[in-house]
DNA sequence: CGGAGCTGTGAAAATCCTGTTAACGCAGGG
DNA sequence: CCCTGCGTTAACAGGATTTTCACAGCTCCG
């Protein structure tokens, strides 16, 4: 079992409290939702690591996804239009086809 | 414990003056009743932070809610209205979904 | 007493979040 | 070219949460 309380998790301009529920830029807090933060805060917590779906889905939902289950794919979108929206010229997570994401600190 | 006893806050034409019980606007008193001011004062002073319902709870009424307490709701809905009036085209008090509220001096 | 204002509560109305599906684009292989 | 596999994202319906309204009890006065 895997349990990780990371205070703080940093990345250049990001910065993420999970235990304070937030996602901040600069000090200012994206308005994430429940799901999108557990994710980003799962994908940062394991730095340039690539993360299966099923590792996500594990750690995010709590259960093994369905075969053909697409919700991490769809949470990855709205996660980076909202760090994108923040953040420009930045991409922090990356897709490692056939096998799944990867967070990167520096861009 | 967390104590603090600023003797002002602000958030552009907005001033706080608790030890004074009162809001200003462009120096101006807004009416609001004891409830609404505390709740103003306590999440004026952590702005940026998203703060939870039983925190802001807490600090305002002195206790624990009820579960589905939803006191803390109606009071901050009270408290926009209000400052709605005085500043519109201004958003001070942001909602976090399925957390509770942040308090932003810059709108 | 009677009026005015504050409080907390319940519930309807409005809004947002979630999971899913499907359409779309892109790249590689045959 | 056409087909296939894969990732991205728009759209949607249902559910969950938040916002707002209405109301009844209280208190504080005149």
């Amino acid at each position: 079992m895997e349990t990780q309380q990371p205070t703080q998790l940093a990345a250049g301009r990001l910065e993420i409290r999970p235990e304070e529920h937030a996602a901040l830029v600069d000090g200012r807090p994206l308005s994430l939702t429940m799901r999108e933060l557990q994710l980003l805060v799962t994908l940062a917590g394991h730095p340039q690591r690539i993360m299966t779906r099923e590792e996500l889905f594990a750690a995010v939902w709590g259960s093994q996804p369905r075969r053909d289950d697409r919700s991490v794919d769809v949470y990855v979108s709205r996660l980076r239009a909202k760090l994108g929206e923040a953040l420009p010229e930045t991409q922090l997570i990356h897709t490692h086809n056939g096998i799944g994401y990867r967070f990167s600190p520096d861009g």
